[in-house]
RNA sequence: GCCUGGGUGGCGGAAUUGGUAGACGCAAGGGACUUAAAAUCCCUCGGUACUUGUGACUGUGCGAGUUCGAUUCUCGCCCCAGGCACCA
């Protein structure tokens, strides 16, 4: 038998047969363990990409791996399908979202079949169907009713020439995307999810979810952002009122000596109103507004403010202090008003120096005694309180307490908790999301749809033209309806879900796709699948889509649609896929076949190979994964998206190295098809068969190498190292001499060790090891083989190599059977020809001995 | 500025608890096979100088420390990547 490693015929044979033998098809069973994995769903953009080959391959193996090991696994797909990149392409290019969308899912699904993914594809679901947001739009109305829900004026990016609202991403350094003008802000009336009712849950948990990467619970915490300290009331110097701050330095307010208000604050009006500075401060404020918008970007500006010709008193001292607008104070977050310390705050310093305004140290340095004259910076380390009337040499962290105390008492302030993390903004002015179940009656005000109207489906017929607004809002068959309150004419919301709602619940849905009673989600099935055991994808989503997830799953838990506090108990978060940027100093970025010899193609000129960097359409470093299912199969594309790099880390592209996958795929085919006339008559080994010489090495090399490919991806999922622990094996394999066609126990023994072979290759390259197996006289499907375990006794070396140190440096070596006794090992080591030369006449101090590995002599000088 | 990772050959990366640094792969060089090339198989491959060895010295970003022994632990510094950034 002579073939060829024909990766597209076997790839294509076995993507057949699994899918017509529902191989990955699961079902509830309580009789098995279950084990269930998740990556993140794609976007369907058009086609897949590198990152998702990486992503979906990494997930397969662990898939197919528990599965070996007899898990019953639940490893869903589907598509997150709603989004505005089909709504621009229903502008560009005259194709309703709904046809470009599917059109994509059609494609990508066929490229993930080509990629040999175990997915049991009866779950596949897409969240742009009314089957799938429907029960979303119930959990909308449950939180309605719940208070979780709320609307508030907020505002959002707004181009007046196309009259439409943008996401942040279609604002490029403070412009329109499609026609560069300038972007405005435009306050609108928005729907939010009351996702702050659960911070304190939220921040809980970051201790407890034990199986995530520290680093995402650390940027979840920040997002968080929990601060703890005093709101205190500052009254007005003249007349009736005061000005609530939020602090956490409540142990520096006798130095606080002016009081600063964001400029958007409607305080800020209020006081100047009628004042003959009145005209200055709309000026600023107006001009501030702008700045803030064109200016977000930019690395820090200069602080600036404006006199509001109004004082407040500090409420410890009874100072008169004044009152400013100032652009670097933030509207929402505490009251949006500050009291300055400019001795102890850097910010307030700045503006103390630059307005004219009085310092006053009230917590003095242990090192250097602070002088406000020669004063050029804050001090914000701790020390005693001065100029503190009674709290005075108290040490500050203590005074934090005992003034909190002592505001409460007198009545100016109380202690409180501020977060940074705001509610969930969930409306989009967009058409291709799931509609907001709301009618808005003049009569009654916004108001809920009726459950039993569910779904609100998203109607077909409109019209894209990019301008003016959401074209949900032009529908006057969708709008006109009527008051389920009043029964009187009343229009419905257009405003449509933010698509990150969709992805907050799909892993759920995945449980039981096809549920169609209320609430959408069967609780004994998800009961038996959630949480999640491993959850894969990028770690751009380290925020967002993982805080929402979690807030969603504690909603629906306390509305009993679940019964699992936290969706995913571990999860693994996977580095980028790069390759090095190519660019021509005429052309810019050009790909490598705009590149010959290293000249540009266009015009001749020497190109700069640049930075290696994340793959992406605009630095023209793309590799598109149908050339490398072309040009080598499925089975080498996963071989080196595992083989390169651990998961965790970024990947970078080798040509070169995919050509090394490939050839190790080869190497392996080959010495199987060269043996396979010998082997095919004889079974596989017994491990008790007594062996010697080099076959009992390759017994014990196959042995060592099932424990390491079995910790590797078990333990760390590192499926680099497991890869290399096969490549030794088969490197064995080729160097031992060949058998005579006749020595049936060495054949036989062979015959084992290529089975391990191709059972333990078969997580990561399913296709070849099935064809292997098959052609091994395997009736069975490999993927449902059982994973094997090593033998102890058999991977067990007979003999050891002792290291000989003196003085912690290796000098020599000798090999013992791995049971020698310890008196002798240090016998021989004294008497060691290499190890003498170093210890000579000198005197041995002492001796270490690490059983098994080494033995260090330790000698003067 | 703050937080989190990370820095090991020409390159991607190994070294699981402080115990043989550089597994495996790529690239490079050499050999075998071949009319030839490709493919394949085998060998060499951190650096330095030399007396060319079954050797010596040196070597995991830099500098110190702990230890019989440090890529691994501690302290200080430098560099790279990612996240947050006027959050009072």
């Amino acid at each position: 038998m002579n073939r060829k490693y024909n990766a597209q015929e076997i790839e294509g044979k076995w993507q057949k047969y699994w899918e017509d033998a529902k191989t990955f098809k699961v079902h509830e069973d309580p009789q098995k363990k279950k084990y269930y994995l998740l990556e993140m769903f794609p976007y369907p953009s058009g086609k897949i990409h590198m990152g998702h080959v990486r992503n979906y391959t990494i997930g397969d193996v662990i898939a197919r791996y528990k599965r070996m090991k007899g898990f019953n696994v639940l490893h869903p797909m589907g598509w997150d399908a709603f989004g505005m990149p089909a709504e621009n392409a229903a502008i560009e290019r005259d194709i309703h979202p709904a046809t470009w969308t599917n059109e994509n899912i059609s494609y990508m699904r066929s490229q993930l079949k080509r990629m040999g993914f175990s997915y049991d594809w009866d779950r596949e679901i897409s969240t742009c169907e009314p089957e799938y947001y429907r029960w979303e739009q119930l959990f909308f109305l449950w939180m309605y009713k719940k208070g979780l829900v709320y609307k508030k004026t907020s505002a959002v990016n707004w181009c007046p020439k196309c009259q439409t609202v943008l996401a942040n991403e279609q604002v490029e350094a403070g412009l329109c995307w499609r026609c560069s003008s300038e972007v405005g802000e435009k306050v609108l009336d928005q729907w939010f999810f009351k996702i702050t009712a659960y911070v304190e849950e939220l921040l809980d948990y970051c201790d407890k979810l034990t199986g995530w990467p520290e680093r995402v619970l650390t940027m979840q915490k920040n997002w968080i952002g929990k601060s703890c300290g005093c709101e205190v009331s500052f009254p007005m110097a003249e007349g009736s009122g005061d000005i609530k701050v939020f602090t956490t330095r409540q142990d520096t307010l006798y130095g606080a000596t002016f009081m600063l208000v964001a400029a958007e604050h409607p305080l800020v009006m209020e006081l100047v109103k009628g004042k003959a500075i009145e005209n200055d401060v709309r000026e600023f404020v107006e001009k501030i507004k702008k700045q803030d918008r064109l200016l977000r970007t930019s690395e820090s500006y200069e602080k600036e403010g404006i006199f509001l010709d109004a004082y407040c008193l500090n409420p410890l001292t009874t100072r008169k202090m004044p009152i400013y607008a100032a652009n670097f104070v933030l509207a929402d977050y505490g009251t949006g008003c500050v009291m300055a310390v400019p001795t102890h705050d850097q910010r307030d310093f700045e503006f103390a120096k630059k307005y004219n305004l009085p310092l006053v140290v009230v917590i003095q340095s242990p090192d250097k005694p602070l002088n406000t004259e020669t004063m050029t910076e804050a001090y914000v380390g701790e020390g005693v309180l001065v100029h503190s009337g009674p709290f005075d040499g108290m040490e500050n962290t203590k005074a934090l307490e005992a003034i909190a105390q002592h505001l409460e008492a007198i009545g100016r302030g109380k202690r409180t908790v501020q977060y940074r993390l705001r509610d969930w903004g969930i409306s989009r002015q967009r058409y291709w999301g799931a509609p907001i179940p709301v009618i808005n009656c003049e009569q009654c005000g916004a108001v809920p749809v009726p459950e039993s109207d569910l779904p609100v489906v998203l109607p077909r017929n409109v019209e894209f033209t990019g301008e003016g607004g959401s074209p949900l809002a032009k529908l006057r068959s969708f709008i006109e309806t009527t008051c389920p309150c009043c029964k009187g004419k009343a229009k419905r919301e257009t405003d449509t879900m933010d698509t990150f709602v969709e992805s907050s619940w799909y892993f759920d849905r995945f449980c039981c796709p096809d549920y169609s009673e209320e609430p959408g989600l069967d609780r004994r099935k998800v009961d038996y699948w959630m949480p999640v055991d491993q959850y894969i994808g990028g770690i751009e989503h380290a925020i967002l889509h993982l805080l929402y997830a979690r807030f969603y799953t504690k909603a629906l838990r306390d509305f009993g649609a679940l019964g699992v506090d936290e969706p995913f108990t571990n999860l693994l978060t996977q580095g980028m896929v790069c390759k090095e940027t190519m660019r021509c100093p005429q052309h810019g970025y050009v790909s490598p076949d705009e590149v010959n010899n290293g000249k540009c193609k266009h015009c001749g000129t020497d190109v700069i190979i640049g930075k290696t960097e994340k793959m992406s359409k605009s630095l023209k470093n793309i590799v598109d994964p149908n050339y490398l299912l072309d040009q080598y199969g499925a089975d080498t594309a996963r071989l080196f998206c595992l083989f390169a790099a651990p998961p965790e880390k970024d990947l970078e592209w080798s040509d070169q190295g995919v050509e090394g996958s490939f050839r190790f795929l080869n190497r392996t085919w080959r010495i199987i098809m060269d043996y396979l006339d010998d082997i095919q008559a004889v079974e596989s080994s017994a491990t008790d068969e007594e062996l010697d010489g080099e076959l009992k090495n390759l017994r014990r090399k196959a042995h060592q190498t099932i424990k390491r490919v079995t910790t590797d991806i078990e333990d760390r999922f590192h499926f680099n190292t497991a890869i290399s622990a096969v490549m030794e094996l088969v490197n064995l394999l080729y160097q031992i001499n060949r058998p005579a066609a006749d020595d049936k126990k060495a054949l036989r023994l062979i015959r084992e060790t290529m089975e391990t072979i191709v059972i333990l290759l078969a997580p990561i390259v399913p296709h070849i090891t099935e064809e292997l197996w098959k052609m091994l006289g395997h009736k069975s499907e490999l993927a449902d083989v059982t994973w094997p375990s090593y033998d102890p006794l058999a991977a067990e070396e007979e003999e050891i190599t002792i290291v000989i140190q003196v003085n912690g440096k290796v000098r020599s070596r000798i090999n013992v059977p791995a049971d020698e006794k310890e008196e002798k090992i240090k016998a021989l080591a004294r008497e060691d020809e290499k190890a003498l030369k170093f210890i000579k006449d000198k005197k041995i101090l002492k001796e270490i001995y690490v059983p098994k590995k080494l033995i260090n002599i330790v000698i003067h000088g």
